[in-house]
Parts: C-alpha cells; structure tokens; sequence
DNA sequence: ACACATATTTAAAGTAATATTAAGGTGGCA
DNA sequence: TGCCACCTTAATATTACTTTAAATATGTGT
C-alpha cells in the first residue's frame, strides 16, 4: 500500500468536541492537521495551507459547507483538494446537494476512527490517482452505511456476505479457518452446513473479482488488499 | 508432541465462577495459572508474571478486553503473550475489533475444557515457533497467515509441507526421526506409508532449496538455519 | 569395492477439500 | 397473501494436495 502519510488536511466544525476529537486521530497516523470551525475562516486558512483534504461539517453556522466547497470548487486557481462531508445520519439530502457542490464523499456522524482512517487513506489515494500514477483498486469497507467501495465503484452487499468480507479484510492476509468464520459470522451457537461458506464465498469473489479473497486448502480463506 | 507445560497462563474474567472453573482446569494440566478479575488488575499482574499467554474476556467492568489487549500489544518492552479472547456467542462485532486490537484466537462460551486444553496448547505451540523464528534465522514462519518468508521471498505451501516444515525449523539442528516427524505431522493413529516423509521433503527442498534440509541417513533429518 | 540398507526422484493414482450450480426454505414487507 | 431477496442445502464437478509405487541413486560398514 502506497504511503498517504504527510498530507495536509484540514477539519471544519463549529463543534470544538468534534475537532479536537477528529485531529487527535488523525494527528496520530502523521498527518498535519489544521482546524477551522467555520467556512469563512475555512476559506482563509486553505489558501494558507493548501490542503490535500478538507473535513467539512455540513451545518454550520455563518457559512455552510456546502457552500464553502462551492467556493473552492470555483478557485481554478487553487489545487483542488478533496473534500469529504461530515453528516449526521439524518441529514441525508445534505449529502444530494453535497455531491452537488463538488464533494467527494461523506462521512457519517458519529464517527468511528478506525473507519474514518482507512476513508482518509481512500480518499488520498484517490487523489493521487487524479494527479496521474497508480490505479491500485484498493476496497473500502463502510460500516455504517453497510457498503463496500472497490475502486470507486459502490457495491451493496447482503447481511452475511457483508459480515464475512469485513471480519476477512479486518485482517488482511491473516488465515481465518473455517470455524472462526462460523463463530464469528453465524455463532457458536447455529449449526449450518459445511458448504455454506463457501456459496458466501463465491457470492463475494462473483462481486469482487477473484483477485481478493484467496483460499488456502485445509485451512481457510484470507484476504488480499493490493 | 512437544512439551509445552510449565508456562505461565494468566485468565482474566470479571465472573469469579468462570476463573475458579477455568483455572482448575488448566492448573491440572500442569500449567502456572494466575487470574484477575478485570482489565486494570491484569495489566498490573502482566508486568510482574510476564505471562506465556491471556486468556481474556471480553466484556469486563472497568477495561475491557479489547482494551487491554491493545495496551499489551502496544507496549514493546513486553516479552508478547498469545492474546486469545473469550466471548459469550456473538458479541456483536466484539471479535472482529479483538482481531483489530491484535488477539491471536477467540474461544467461546460456555467452553469444553477439553477443547480449551488442546486450544492452549495449540496457542502455546504457535508462542515458540514465534520465538524460535525470531531468534536467528533468514526464514520466517508466519503461522497467522499461513506463509514462510525466506530472505524476502514469500513462499505459499500447502498444509502438510508447511506443517512439516514448522516442525523442523522450530528447533534448528535437531535431528528428528520419521517416527517424530509422523507423530507430529501426521498424529499418531495415522497410518501411512514409509516414504511419504521423503516426498514431503523433497518438495520442501525443491521450494526453499536444497541449502535448509539435511538427511542424516538412517537417524532422520534436520533443518539448518544458516 | 561390494552388498545392503536407506534415501531420492518421478509420475500416476487416490483422496479430501473446495467450487459450483440449482433448487428449496424463510422471513420481511408491500 | 404473495413477492422478493437472502440464506441454506444438497448434489456434482473440479481442483489441489497427499500418498503410493517403482525405478534410481546414494551412502555405510565390512
């Protein structure tokens, strides 16, 4: 996996909570961060600081986020850096009118750190594919909108295949046999037959490709991030 | 089979019923048991009884499990326990994270003493070939993912050679005789014929090169590290 | 150096594990 | 109620691993 690390990212929330939350993790995977708690004084620092990602909370007061991505979006005189929504989970035309504006994703409130990492990387990966190298189709599990991104492409998964590719891809190239799927996936407790994993196995790699979920005979099944 | 008695086990569980049960049952196996009742107690206990391994609950009063593997996997002074995780059917995605949080292995409630004996043994066993390869060595067995690195290079065997090879490499030197190597490979009720060791050998030979294995003839073989 | 025991090598047969497919069950929801 | 998506089963095919067998080579003790 290529290196994101050293990038420049800028937060904006009117929540103080929230930033100082949000920095403190991002802060500890070696980024640099910056923090904003309105567009208006976003807009400021980004000229500043020339961001490779902004963090923009959706409601705001002064200045709102979808607003303040207009304005970046129409800076054709500033490196356009990527921008992702913070959203309660309720504020879902937010998200329409988002994309709108230019954005390049979202994230939902509350936030996990663990996800909100591997988003970040996503996301910087992204850029990096924009600015011309690499077309590494590195795959993004989202636990709170139970959906999978595989090279940009959203894919919906059904309850268990969903559960048994993200106990897989929590531990990339760690072997997981047979029973700790089913104690995981199913539970000690419900008996199914042998053959069951293997269909949701199939049912994955027909979605996926072949390329990612490799099968280690006598063993189990592991999970390879390119 | 290898002796792995004598190590130290440290169980920790917030149900005094579950710790008197578990650690009467290892106890009479012959291993040290200690025991804590939550998260904070056992890192204290850590620090002073350097543990071979933890039996750890998840769910716990004060630190949970999960919590306080992360504290131990962080902490690079320590000598690193198997971490295996103990867990009322499916919490949810409790072991998911405890993957994330580093666990070696999980084991469900309510537990079979006898299948957590072979369980801990099993654990114990994986403890040494850690050690073992760390040590001095240009090859690397990674029982987790279920691949052997030599001097770079990331070699995929399947189940008999890589146990075979295990075997061998987990004290390099030692010669071991057929009768070993099928008790340990095979088990000791298996019954097969005289040559297939060599087979084995041959194709572990014809993938790692012939540099690593030697026959003694007529005694058995031995794994040199160089 | 010879003979015997033991090990190597190869290919082919045997076997166990997994892949695949289709069909039947189940439960949620209009 | 009846549809639809999902989950599970079951039966068969396929694959990759394991073992056997048989011919060849190597070493060891006298």
């Amino acid at each position: 996996m290529e290196n994101t690390k050293g990038h420049t990212i800028l937060i904006v929330d009117d929540e103080p909570d929230i930033l100082e939350f949000l920095s403190y993790n991002i802060r500890k995977e070696g980024y640099k961060v910056f923090t904003a708690s309105n567009g208006i004084e976003a807009l400021r620092l980004v000229q500043q600081i020339n961001p490779s990602l902004i963090l923009l909370d959706v409601m705001m007061p002064k200045m709102d986020g979808i607003e303040t991505c207009q304005v970046i979006r129409k800076d054709l005189n500033m490196v356009q850096p990527v921008i992702a929504f913070l959203t309660a989970r309720t504020e879902d035309y937010a998200q329409i009118a988002g994309f709108e504006a230019g954005a390049d994703d979202y994230i939902n409130k509350p936030i996990r750190p663990r996800l909100l990492i591997s988003k970040i990387e996503s996301l910087l990966r992204r850029l990096k594919n924009k600015e011309g190298s690499e077309g590494a189709g590195s795959i993004l599990i989202d636990r709170d909108r139970y959906v999978v991104e595989l090279s940009g492409k959203e894919l919906q998964l059904p309850k268990k295949e969903f559960e048994l590719l993200e106990l897989l891809a929590s531990r990339p190239g760690k072997v997981f046999n047979r029973d700790q799927i089913l104690a995981v996936v199913w539970g000690n407790d419900t008996i199914v037959g042998e053959r069951t994993i293997d269909v949701h196995i199939r049912k994955l790699r027909e979605k996926l490709g072949d390329a990612y979920i490799r099968t280690i005979k006598g063993v189990g099944y592991t999970f390879n991030d390119k």
